[in-house]
DNA sequence: CTTATAATTGTACTAATTGTATCAATGAAT
DNA sequence: ATTCATTGATACAATTAGTACAATTATAAG
């Protein structure tokens, strides 16, 4: 396997920033094996070509990756994951990703004009019917 | 179709505050659907050039279409009607929206690695986290 | 093989665009 | 005249875009 093309979705109407956008995704994407370390990114030119941005805001995602020890960007080289994030960074990670999916899921169901309480009752009440089809 | 200018009758004279006008003209287009979910607002500034008022009285009248959720406000990015489903959407097509949604959400929590305690305990949070900040 | 040159890639700094916050001025109602 | 809602003026903050630059790599000339 070739040049895992990343893969983001953006939404350019949410009140969350494109860089914070790009960001996330990276993380989950990680969190998730989709990207694996030494995997190179794509450059801040193409991803913005692609995304429709100006590559300063992949610049500004990059760099905040970059801070964050996720990526390492190499000027004149190229991003690439990060090499053995220790178990820590990885914990950290997929803690993160969980609370971005988690206020993802949540911002949808209110979109569809659910309360609160819709929303945790739902949540319960998957879990508990997944829980009953396993047991069979 | 691009750029429907948006189109507002302001009446001056009358004691209804412009502010107000403003709000209620954008809910009835929307509800006309003459505003469609997702179209972007003209710019506090660029809407009060046209209708020769100050952009804070604009600012003003997006900052109650955003409290109401009609609009969503962004700085440094724009103003958009807020992706909100239709009436028309029944119930149960909700419903069965949400259960997708939780289910989706569900698989992907537990892809990366959580367990049913933890995932209901992160939406529990982050219900509250928003109910926080939502009262500041 | 070495060196010069171009191409590619990220960086830094600045500008432009957009909404926000605060307070002052205006004007109508009492 | 006082009060209060409305509108305006000004400064600010966040996001994205523009431009020039620096580091690395690729390529070609000698």
């Amino acid at each position: 396997m070739v040049n895992k093309k990343l893969t983001l979705q953006l939404d350019f109407h949410s009140h969350v920033p494109i860089y914070t956008q790009i960001v996330e995704q990276v993380q989950s994407q990680l969190a998730n094996g989709i990207l694996k370390p030494g995997d190179q990114l794509p450059t801040v030119r193409a991803l913005a070509e692609e995304l429709r941005v100006n590559f300063n805001t992949i610049a500004r995602a990059y760099r905040m990756l970059d801070e964050a020890r996720i990526i390492s960007t190499q000027q004149g080289r190229g991003t690439y994951i990060t090499e053995v994030p220790s178990q820590k960074v990885t914990e950290k990670l997929k803690r993160e990703s969980l609370i971005a999916l988690t206020e993802r899921f949540i911002n949808e169901a209110q979109r569809l004009g659910f309360s609160e309480r819709d929303i945790s009752q739902m949540v319960r009440d998957r879990l508990k019917v997944k829980n009953e089809t396993k047991d069979l």
